[in-house]
DNA sequence: TGTACATCAGTGAACGCGCGTTCACTGATGTAC
DNA sequence: TGTACATCAGTGAACGCGCGTTCACTGATGTAC
């Protein structure tokens, strides 16, 4: 009788809560492919097929959803990168995942990609909510980026971790920003080699 | 005769030059402090002390006027920067000019600052005008950073120049992303370290 | 199980606002004679 | 130099649009008996 009413509840409640996916991966697409100010609660729920009146069963306000769409959307990208699908250790990963996240086809498929590149100058005037939550998003790469970076020079882990993903971040974004220019390639091109010393040992000149 | 009709005509023009720079002025100030999307037709008039109306003489669109704004914005900062302003050559231009991009004043002072940090992500979804004139702008700093930057590891100067300044504009982007917050901090220091290995020789762990 | 009532996810029209652009206008500056 | 006319930088109201939010509503789901 009392697991009727759970299961009666759980069935309203999961439909609910699939439409809030939904709304939310609508959201996170508009934010990875057009950046946070194409994020309008209009053009969200009719993405999600639904009407905007709607749109306060799920969230208090514009802002909330901001916050929401950022954890999301890193938490799904972070978790993709190539040391969660393969068993690289150490600086084989970061290889990996530095030439993976400067490459031409994470420029050129935003929405299937990191949220940072679209929303990195937006973030500075957000609300505080919003602003928080990317610090989180943040921290999640910068871990973990840090837990198979080897430091060097005299960098530690961690301090490179935040160069390397801030190297990646703006080296895509400017990417983008030249998209179709040969300038674009260039940058991504010099971005890898600069992150990775390793792969590009001194040579005398 | 001649020479008073060209001063007459010259007046006129002077006084809408005038207007116009204080135009762009404005435009600039707001690019600069909250991103191309809050340089709209009626702030930028009523910052410059206008009513809307009048902008259709200076500029056929909003379109055109941030391609303008992005060149002048850009034209004042990068001919700003230490190397302008003091006669370092070589690494010591580079480290004084990354040291004082990646610094917590310049991520404070973002209306005296660097334009790009605050446009990035904004450039890819504009139209072709702004695009091209964001190209010309990078090329202003990237040619002055390549005209001192060594090359090291392998890696040409205009290589280094390109992934230097993609490593500041990053930095600055995230740094201003989460000002307050001590993340911040620790990004601009691991970005001015990443950007200068020569300041960082390698120790041995 | 069947019926009468309560809940609440989602609808769709409405609000006030800022946007980009247009347009008839005004009045100071410039030109012609 | 003085006068009559032309130009055009800048005014301010208006347009249609998309925004964030509100609100009375509907109808399917859930609850009580």
């Amino acid at each position: 009788m009392a697991r009727t009413k759970i299961s009666k509840v759980s069935r309203r409640a999961k439909a609910k809560a699939a439409t809030h996916e939904k709304i939310l991966a609508t959201a996170g697409w508009l934010a990875r492919t057009e950046g946070l100010a194409a994020v309008s609660v209009p053009r969200v729920m009719r993405g999600a097929g639904l009407t905007v009146g709607g749109f306060y069963a799920h969230f208090p306000s514009k802002r909330a959803m901001d916050a929401e769409v950022i954890r999301k959307a890193s938490a799904k990208s972070h978790r993709g990168w190539p040391g969660a699908i393969n068993d690289e250790k150490g600086l084989d990963w970061l290889t990996t995942a530095v030439k993976s996240y400067l490459s031409r086809s994470h420029r050129d498929n935003a929405a299937g990609g990191c949220v940072f590149p679209a929303i990195v100058s937006e973030v500075a005037h957000s609300g505080k909510g919003t602003r928080e939550a990317t610090i989180e998003a943040f921290e999640n790469y910068a871990r973990a980026i840090a837990a198979h970076a080897p430091g060097a020079r005299g960098v530690t882990a961690r301090e490179r971790a935040l160069a390397t993903f801030a190297l990646c971040v703006g080296g895509i974004a400017l990417g983008r920003a030249f998209q179709g220019y040969e300038l674009s390639d260039e940058i991504l091109s010099a971005c890898r080699k600069w992150a990775l010393p390793e792969s590009y040992p001194p040579r005398r000149e």
